[in-house]
Parts: C-alpha cells; structure tokens; sequence
RNA sequence: GCCCAGGUGCUGGAACUGGUAGACAGGCAUGGUUGAGGGCCAUGUGUCCAUUAGGGCGUGCGGGUUCGACUCCCGCCCUGGGCACCA
C-alpha cells in the first residue's frame, strides 16, 4: 500500500519554493496589488507554541488565494525586536540582547519556514536593526519637526508656527499646544533667547519634551505609557506602577482624538477593537461653565455634560492637584487642606483605586457663586476629582451623580432634586435623562435633552462658559529608561534638546558593560563611554516598544530603501494593507499609534492613505489546558481526581506530555518530578486521573504544545487544516490535539485518490457530470469561506 | 454600573439574504479484517414513544411577528471580553 509521505512531500516543495523564490514579488506589475500583513512577531526564547501560527496560517491561506485569483500579492513577514525580555536575560546573563535575538529569529524562521507559509524573505524587516530604526528615527525627527493646526486640521510643519509667531504672535493660532501656553505678541516671541524660543516651541511640537507625571514601575526602571498599565500593574512582569513627576519625551497624540475617532468608520475593523478605541479615546460633549468664587476674583471652571442638572448643583469639588487649591482655601481650614493635599500626594494609584469606597474630602472654606441661582456652594476638594481630566474641576450634582451623592451623603450636604422622574432613594441617585426639568429656574418643564441644548446655548450668551468637547485620550509618554530600545536622535546643548542630522542617522546603540541604571539613577546608556555629540550630551532614554511597529508595514513596500523609509513608487503601487491579522491585545498600543504614525505621515505629504489597513480580523487566542496532580498537603503522597475531594490537597502542574486522557503516566511523572520519585500514588480503576484546566500557554504552566512535533507527526498541511477546523478564527479556544487524526486521515484519502502505489495516477475519462458537480460545488464553497474571511 | 460579542448533541462546531437543524470531525457503541494490539473498513449515535412503519418534542428562558424562526422583534437569565471615581 501506498503511503502519503508528507515529510518528503513537504520538504521537496519547499526547497523549491525557496530555490526558484516564487513567493518574491516585485513593486510593479500589471495586475492588480493585494497586501496581506501579519502582526510581526516579538521573537521570544520558548519559540513558536501552536497558538502563534493559527493567525499566520488564516492569512496565508488568503495570500494565497489572492495570488490564484490573479493579484500580484505582498505577504511579508519580519520580527518586532526590541524588548523588555532579552533586556531582563540581558541583565542576568550579560548576554548581549542583539545575540539572543539574532538566535531567537534564526530558531523562529526555522519553524515558520517548517509550516510552509509564503512569505517573501526578502522583504523581512527586523526593529532593532540599525537600517530599519534609522528611519524610526527620521520619522521622530519628522513629528518632532511639526505642530497641529487645528485650523486646517492636519500636522503642519514647525516652520509654518514659526512663521506666525514672527508675524502676530500666538493669539490668532489655533493648534494641539499645551495647557498652560501663554499668549504672546510678535514682539515677545521676538525678543526670547534661544533657549525660551526652545521652550515655547517644545509647546507645540509633536513630540516634546515636558515635566509630566508618568507611570513609574520601580521593577522594570522606566516609565510605560498608559496602556502598558493594567489596573496599576505593569502589563510585562504584573509590577506595581506609581506616578511620579519627571521630565519625559511625550507624543501629541491628542492632537489626533477627533480623526482617530472618526477614522474607525472608514475601515473594516472589528467591532469590539473599534469599540475599545472609541472607549479609550473617550469624547464627550459637553461644555465649560465658570463659577465665580465669592469675594474673589477667582473663577472654578469646571466641564459637564449634563449642564440640564445645573440647578442641582449643591457644592463643588476640585482635584488636590488643582493650582486653585492654595488660591481660594481660607486661613481656618489651611492646615486640614493641606494635609489633605500631602496625603493625596504621596498616595500611589493603585491605593487611590483600591479605596474608592472610603469617601474623603475637606472644606477649603470658599464657596462659589452659582452662575444662575446666584447661591452659595461651598468649595471642597476630594480625590474622587482627577485632575488630569477635564478642567480638575465639576460641579456636584448630589440627586443626579452617584459619586456626588455619596460625597453629601457623607459630609451632610442638601440633595436637591431636579428632574420629576428622578427616583433617588436613601442609598442611591438617579441620573435619568427621562422626565421633565424642575426646581430650575428658566430650565423647568423642558426634557433633559431640550435643557442641555438650552443651558449650554444660556451659557454662551451670558459669556460665562463655552460648548465643549473632552477626550479621555492623554498624549503618549515616549521614553523608555531603557537599553534595548531606539536611541532617541536628541542631544542637549545648553540644557537645550537639538536633533541629530538626517546624514548623521542612525544614532546606534553604544556598547555598554551591564544592562542596569547607573549608580546615579541614570538609564543604562548612561554607562556608555563617548556616549555624546560632539562633547553634549545624548539622550538616555531609548524609545518604546510601539516605535518600530507604528510604521513597519510601510518599510515592508521597500525594505532595503537607504534614500527614504520608503520610495514613492512603491508607496504608489502598494499603497496600504488590504488584509491585516492580528491579536486584539493590542488595541489601545500598536494599532493606536500606528493609525496615529500613519495619518501623521499623510499630514505631512509622505504617504497617500489616512489609515492603512482596511481590514482587520483579529485571531482569537489559543489556549492551554493545563493537567494537573494533587498532592496531599504536608505529605508525599498523590491522589487521582475523582478522590481528591476526601483530602486537603495541592494540585501541581503535571507536563502535558506525560498525561493522555487525563490519565497520567505515573513513571514518567516520577522521572519528571524527582521529589515525586518516593510518592505514593492513591489510584481509582487502576489509573491516577489528572484534573484540568484551561489557561494561557505558557512553559511555567507545563502546558505548551510545540508545532515542531507535530509537523514532524503529521506534517505541516495536516497541522495548518487542523488549526483551521479548530473552529472560528476570531474565537479563543482551548488547544485539543484529539481530533488532528481527523484531518491526517482525510489528507491520506485525499492523496490515495490520485496515487497508485507511490506514483501519480490521474484518469483520462472525462469528468462525468455528478463529478463536475460536485468539484464545482466545492471551488464554491471554499471560494466563498475564504472571500468572507477577506471581505 | 455602562458598552460589545455570544448561548445549537457527549465534544469542537455547520446551517448563505427566514425555507428539511445538527454538515464535517472527534468521542462512544456494534460488527468486519487481524495471531493479538494498532491500523483500516462498515453501520449507528439530539431526545421521547413505537418490535416495525411511523410519530411527538427539540437551537439558554418567556412572549411576539410569519404559511414557516437557530435566524427577525420585545423582555429576562447566563457566559466571555472591554471600559470604569472620565463629571
């Protein structure tokens, strides 16, 4: 009997593949252009586990069908290699991190090429490749080099600012600058030195520099932007995060809120990625309304979007970072304000979350004149109140806000209702948008609704507030206190930040002794000797992990470029990516900023495409399933599953390998774990059940399943159709090798159909009309699947 | 709390715009082949009643629209994911 060696079979097309390059493309061709991208991978030490390939194989299967249904076809593939954990192996081992990566590529290009995948290896990119960073630092030099002008709404070079400011000042300018940017004439723009004209601009720059509050992780030494924390832990590693003042490198991605936000309607991504980005973005509209303090000249602005409950406003609250806290606090309460305000201080984030039930606050003794009950509210400050959103500021609407409720709940303040369908119980407040408006003045009768539009219109009128719109959104810290990274091109001349020269470009990464800070506190490139140009200092911090993957899909269109991070020409035939797969995980990092880069790079003429990719599928995760063993507690003795119940017991981490059907191999157990050697084993039918459990796959949890084996088992074609019969793409699901011999012997009798003995054995008879039925049935039916997979 | 997905046999999952629910595969069962095991082949497998023929009931729960509902509408329950002192 004939046998399907696959192995054969497999390695000779391969070869063949690779020997006459036919997955090499061109930048031109007459047919039409389709560009499939995966999300290039981090090359970690444990290699590929078989949940990594299940993306790669869904968009091969679509390149390839593509390519059959006549487009000229670009399927890349490269490695995203800067990273925290060869820096971590790095500061243990003294390892360089360039020579652990370059093995971990080598052994990750090993087991994609051992999958038959097409890509075209010549286009492959690597992050932490001098040729390719060289051009993540142009492009820093690009945003650094430009300002927003919400005028005409698009990145504009600095040139133009400078231009402005030469002529009239600042007053008529309208750009994404920050908060505290003071108006000048042409004249004082004038009159500045060098190194205030270099302040004033860093204002509205791109990319700037600025004294902030980062997230500070002790653990790991540097600072993470917001989405690599995860409620106060850091997302690599779980250490705990604190904010701390620092002056830090940021992107001005807020520059961006409103595009980034209406751009999700223009691509086929899916919903719940676009609904995390709206939620993260998070628009509001609303407006800013002044409170005037009494006996003062100073005024609470605060933002709200439900000015219709203004007349339920019963005191204000401000945020203990707030500048106007030592302003208005009066002589009687300064001491409990400010002890108030250094506990805040020195309170970490995670302890400010974690004790949100424990209501605090303190009178600051001023109150605030309602703008139109013309009232006394009395002016508190409690950390409830973030000063970094909105104005630090609202006014507290006790009857219609939960928070505002349970604050006068606690320190006795009046709850007044405004709204005639408000159901507000001892416990609670009713934030209804039903009803009609009452106890409020020229609002009364009116349907929230009809009351907002009202208010905020009033408010205008009187000149004593602006219709507003707020984002949650915060610019993006940018530096890293970190080795292996992007050096930032900047030097300091004069404590003054100056670019490096494109010429000059790239800034490498200097060599240096051990991975860690210096004694000084510095980030590891302070180690560095000669680390400086031309006698100033270098920058010390090297830039995020969201650098490199913010663009490489651009440099996949003409990867060995020296002139330009990409030709024209080949942006003009490629254009952006028809077909994008992915990990959702990434929805608030790569796949933010990377529709940042790219609509930043169209601002400023570089690029054709506002977004670039028109489509998104996200796989879903593959996960382990994990066997276990229990242990009896302070014992060396094991029992099976269904007894476990009678005992106080452990369960232990078994290796997958050494369990099939939940039924383990109690020798191999014993040589896996020598401290098990001695143990007795309690059994039930003769046989130690192991219990399970579905977790992530990872080498600490014993429950990795290595592709390698089974390709060396079944073969590549088996374990890719396998992965596809696993169920839908998008869904997360547990690994289950079981049913891979359902899709061996279907690839058996599929190739025993056309073979006698080993060789090819095709009928000459014409297909008879039961045949060309089904034949074509079946070119329908995968054409179809695979079109709404692409679609 | 708010916002997204989703809920179909023992299991993974099919079912295109409303038209024979459970394709395909795993598992299980029975039989064949084999010295044995494995492999391979065949048959069966939602559930209940019935020897058969056949019939009743079935897509989380309750209601509705329709000649006809897994599919559409309303309410509820559950699971997964996201967001969350965001004013």
């Amino acid at each position: 009997m004939a046998e399907y060696n696959f192995s054969a079979l497999e390695k000779k097309w391969q070869a063949d593949w690779k020997e006459n390059k036919i997955y090499e493309v061109a930048n031109t061709s007459e047919k039409p252009k389709y560009y499939v991208l995966d999300m290039f991978p981090y090359p970690s030490g444990a290699g590929l586990h078989v949940g990594h390939p299940l993306g790669y194989i869904a968009s091969d299967i679509v390149a390839r069908y593509k390519r059959l249904n006549g487009f000229h076809v670009l399927h890349p593939m490269g490695f995203d290699s800067f990273g925290l954990p060869a820096e971590q192996y790095a500061i243990q081992t003294g390892q360089h991190p360039a020579v652990t990566t370059e093995t971990n590529i080598n052994r990750y290009k090993e087991q994609l090429e051992a999958l038959g995948f097409s890509y075209d290896w010549s286009r492959e990119v690597r992050t932490s490749d001098p040729s390719f960073y060289k051009w993540t630092q142009w492009i820093f030099k690009l945003i650094y080099h430009s300002w927003y002008n919400n005028a005409s709404n698009r990145a504009e070079s600095i040139e133009t600012l400078i231009a402005i400011l030469d002529k009239e000042g600042n007053a008529t300018i309208d750009a994404a600058c920050d908060d505290d940017t003071p108006v000048i004439t042409s004249e004082e723009w004038k009159n500045y030195n060098e190194k205030e004209k270099a302040s004033f601009l860093l204002k509205y720059r791109l990319t700037y520099l600025s004294e902030t509050t980062v997230n500070w992780c002790p653990a790991l030494g540097t600072v993470l932007s917001n989405d690599e924390v995860k409620d106060g832990y850091s997302e690599r590693g779980g250490h705990p995060v604190v904010k701390k003042n620092m002056p830090q490198w940021s992107m001005r991605i807020t520059a961006y809120a409103d595009r980034l936000l209406s751009g999700l309607d223009t691509i086929d991504w899916p919903a719940p990625i676009k609904e995390i980005q709206r939620n993260w973005i998070g628009k509001s509209y609303g407006a800013e309304i002044d409170f005037q303090i009494e006996n003062s000249e100073e005024k609470i602005r605060v933002f709200t979007t439900r000015i219709d409950t203004i007349f339920g406003v019963t005191f204000m609250v401000l945020a203990p970072e707030s500048k106007l806290v030592q302003v208005i606090t009066t002589a009687e309460q300064q001491e409990a304000v400010n002890s108030y305000v250094e506990a805040a201080k020195n309170r970490s984030e995670r302890d400010r979350m974690s004790d949100a039930k424990n209501i605090t606050g303190v009178f600051t003794g001023s109150y605030a004149i309602h703008p139109f009950s013309g009232e006394k509210v009395p002016v508190w400050i409690a950390d409830y109140v973030l000063a970094g959103y909105g104005t630090g500021a609202v006014m507290a609407v006790p009857s219609g806000d939960q928070r505002d409720f349970d604050f006068a709940k606690h320190f006795d303040l009046p709850i007044v209702r405004i709204n005639d369908a408000q159901h507000i119980t001892e416990t609670e407040a009713d934030p209804t948008k039903d009803g009609k408006i009452i106890n409020s003045g020229f609002l009364d009768g009116l349907s929230p609704k009809e009351a907002i539009e009202k208010g905020i219109s009033e408010v205008e009128t009187k000149g004593i507030g602006i219709r507003k719109v707020n984002f949650k959104l915060r610019d993006a810290i940018f530096g890293r206190q970190r080795y292996w990274g992007e050096p930032i091109p900047v030097y300091y001349s004069d404590e003054i930040p100056k670019l490096i020269d494109d010429q000059k470009l790239p800034v490498e990464l200097p060599s240096i002794d051990e991975y860690l800070p210096t004694e000084d506190g510095d980030p590891p490139l302070g180690r560095a000797s000669d680390w400086n140009h031309e006698g100033n200092a270098f920058e010390l911090s090297t830039m995020p992990g969201w650098a490199g993957s913010s663009w490489y899909f651009f440099r996949y269109m003409d990867p060995k470029n020296e002139e330009k991070f990409c030709s024209e020409d080949a942006l003009n035939y490629w254009q952006d990516v028809d077909f994008y797969m992915g990990g959702s995980e990434h929805a608030t990092g790569h796949l933010l900023y990377s529709r940042f880069w790219t609509k930043f790079l169209y601002d400023r003429g570089y690029i054709q495409v506002e977004e670039y990719a028109k489509k998104l599928v996200n796989q879903g995760m593959i996960q382990g399933r994990s066997s276990f063993a229990y242990r009896v507690k302070d014992s060396n003795k094991y029992v099976s599953y269904g007894l476990k119940g009678s005992y106080d017991v452990t369960p232990i981490h078994v290796d997958i390998s050494l369990v099939h059907n939940d039924v383990l191999d109690v020798a191999a157990f014993k040589a896996f774990r020598p401290d098990a050697s001695e143990a007795e084993f309690e059994l039930e039918d003769g046989k130690y059940v192991c219990g399970w459990e579905v977790e992530k796959m990872s080498k600490s949890k014993y429950n990795v399943v290595n592709p390698d084996e089974l390709v060396e088992r079944y073969g590549a074609d088996t374990l890719r159709m396998y992965e596809m019969f696993l169920g839908p793409i998008e869904a997360s699901k547990p690994w289950n090798t079981n049913g891979i011999e359902g899709v061996f012997k279907f690839l058996k009798k599929f190739w025993a159909l056309f073979h006698t003995h080993d060789q090819l054995d095709l009928s000459e008879d014409p297909a008879t009309k039961a045949e060309l039925k089904i034949l074509h049935g079946t070119i329908k039916k995968i054409a179809d699947d695979v079109e709404s997979l692409s679609l």
